[in-house]
DNA sequence: TGACCATATAAGTATTTGCTTATATTATGA
DNA sequence: TCATAATATAAGCAAATACTTATATGGTCA
């Protein structure tokens, strides 16, 4: 006797996990609209650089983001050959658009643009 | 200035940090299918009546969920009145029928079909 | 090479979570 | 009315979580 559909429900509890946190929700959002460095989302979240890369790992572990190098900076984006990824674009559809936080910074002049 | 936005991805953390809980995942995958009892879960779960109980009421006190009192039996139902009710379909859409435990519990004659 | 960024990891801590057992509440039915 | 069954609440506890500060790592560039 197998458990196949118990071992999915179980990955879907996780990802709604990640997903039940309001730091990672909106980090996540914003990845779906935009590559971001860890930087950016450090000047976004009142939150120590730790804290944020503590995030971004917990994510990645569970595949559901992947980290590029670029220059200096480690920019994250959704990973979409997460088995589960049109699921977690479905769920995050239902999220508001972060896209006026990442004006906020671009105003500030924060936002990276390296490439 | 206001925080709409900020309101609802409020919400719907709230609403995935409930649902990012295997035990609470699988109840409200029941209860999409089925109107549940209590003493229904305390079966299909390897756990204390209390805990059911404590899930029940968190997901309650969201207003994801309602109950419906019945004879001697609380039954409890999705709450189709919920501001996010579309959104939480959504999401256990993605999650596999949990039909079979239910005719597990009913081999056993443990499913309460009192009306 | 060496100083300086950006990021990651380690260690510690307060809070939250998910259970447990014990007890209260409430409805039913002999 | 009283015993019993179903459910809820209270209190306590171990584990998980989300942060903090301190420190390590690793790339870039003068």
């Amino acid at each position: 006797m197998h458990h196949l559909s118990d071992q999915s429900i179980d990955t879907i509890a996780d990802i709604l996990k990640l997903l039940g946190d309001k730091t990672r929700l909106t980090m996540v959002k914003i990845m779906s609209e935009h590559e971001c460095c860890v930087c950016e989302f450090v000047d976004l979240f009142e939150m120590s650089q730790p804290a944020i890369s503590q995030h971004l790992r917990k994510m990645k572990d569970k595949g559901l983001i992947k980290e590029t190098r670029k220059g200096q900076w480690v920019f994250y984006s959704l990973n979409p050959n997460h088995p589960n990824y049109s699921f977690v674009q479905t769920v995050i559809q239902a999220v508001p658009s972060q896209q006026g936080k990442l004006n906020n910074l671009k105003a500030q002049g924060k936002r990276i643009t390296c490439c």
